[in-house]
This record gives C-alpha cells, sequence and structure tokens, in this order.
DNA sequence: AAATATACATAATTTTCTTATGCATATAAA
DNA sequence: TTTATATGCATAAGAAAATTATGTATATTT
C-alpha cells in the first residue's frame, strides 16, 4: 500500500466506476470491494468515501435511497441519468491519463 | 487537460523518473520535456514543480549544480545515489498503482 | 516597441486525502 | 458471557500536494 498516495484524485470515478457496474451500492460495500477487487491494494478510507459519496450525491450524480437491514441502516447510492454521463467522461480521461503515465514510466522508453 | 488532477501525487516520480533518463535537468526543461512527452497531456505547473524539486533535493534525492548561461541562471538537477535507489522503488509503485487502475477501470470488466 | 519565451521563486488558496473520533448494531471468538 | 471484530454511518482536525496569482529578470521573436 506504499502507492496509496498514487490514488489521489481518482476516488470519484473510482465510486462511478463501481456503480456503473453495480448499479446500486452503499458505503462501506464499496470500501469491500474495492480491497477484494485490488487485493488489498487499495483502501478507502472512510473520512475518504462518505464526503466523497456525498459530493457526488450534491452535485447530482447520484441518487439516494436509505434502507432498514435488521436493525441497521444502509445508505444505497446509484447512478442518476446525468451521473451515467460523466462517468463514461470520467472513465475516459482516466485510462488518457493511465496512458500517459504508462508512457511516461514505462522501462522500456529512455526518455530523451 | 481535464485530466490534470488525475496527476496528483505523481509528480515526484515523473521527475525522478525524467532525471533517471536524461542524467541532469533544469526546472524549466522538465516543464517543456513533461509537455513535449505527453503531447500537451500534462502541464507541470512552476508553482508544482520548485517546491517540488526544493523537497527532493532537501530529502537528498536529488543534487543541485548551478550554471549561468548568458546572464540567465540555471539549477541543474541530478540523482544523488539515494535519489537512484527511490526511483526505482518509485516506478515499481506507480507500475502497480497503474496495473491496479487499469483493472479498476477497464471497460472489458464489469466488477461484480 | 511589444509580446512571448526562458528561468527562477514564493504566498495564498483549494482540493483531496489521512487520521482521529464518535455513535450504534451484529456477529464471532475467548 | 463478555470481549473483540465486523458492519454501517458520520464529521472534524490536520497534512499533502496541487492550482492560481504574483514577482523578478533576461532573451528572443514579431
Amino acid at each position: 500500500m506504499g502507492n496509496q498516495k498514487l490514488y489521489k484524485g481518482s476516488l470519484q470515478t473510482i465510486i462511478l466506476k463501481l456503480l456503473e457496474s453495480n448499479d446500486k451500492m452503499y458505503g462501506y460495500e464499496i470500501t469491500q470491494k474495492v480491497k477484494e477487487l485490488t487485493k488489498g491494494e487499495l483502501n478507502i478510507t472512510e473520512g475518504a468515501l462518505y464526503p466523497a459519496l456525498h459530493k457526488l450525491e450534491a452535485d447530482g450524480l447520484l441518487d439516494v435511497e436509505v434502507a432498514k437491514v435488521g436493525n441497521r441502516l444502509r445508505k444505497y447510492y446509484k447512478l442518476t441519468e446525468n451521473g451515467t454521463k460523466e462517468t463514461a467522461n470520467k472513465l475516459l480521461e482516466m485510462q488518457e491519463f493511465l496512458k500517459t503515465m504508462q508512457h511516461l514510466v514505462n522501462p522500456k522508453f529512455s526518455l530523451e
């Protein structure tokens, strides 16, 4: 997890991508899914996740739906129509970025 | 340049990689080289670059050598021995990170 | 002559995290 | 059975790392 700080700026995109694939998720579920998918490489902290979810909701990209499971509450988030569009944009941006960085740091290239 | 904010956290690694490939560079040169290598995708701002160079120097990863060219000064930076080691580490971390993110956002995978 | 490029630097602000803390219920382990 | 861990939300204080705005000065191009 030494590269934890590299993911700065990509949290929103990660959340949106997960919701695009899963339709409907709650916060805790997202943290676990990311941990699982990245084999522990990325750990979304709650202090980052919840404010991010609130912001995405405030920006109109996510809708919330509160559910009660047993005696505990869950907040299910899903993409709005606008959120779906933005997700596509952000995923394209992310792939551009990854390609660019890949090129920059690829050991095959010496950057003269 | 919509993805400009995604590169947060990777500036140090970019600088180190460039210096690994080029032995010796000055600040302005680095900004131009990055712009060129990324076809304008990444623009290192001075407000980010110079503090970063100073920090890398303070941390013992870079050595400085001031040169006077015409009537203007340049500060040439190069990797120290320790800097070379750290560069290798950071490049590995970066590649791990890129692989992880690639996997997370790759459109071929639906993340159930 | 004026605009742009080269070359450094720092301060104020913003963005985006981490770390710490708090509350509460459910389940597993000792 | 009580204690630790897991589930589930949230926010506040602080740190890290950028952006934006300035400032200074020389060199080159228009």
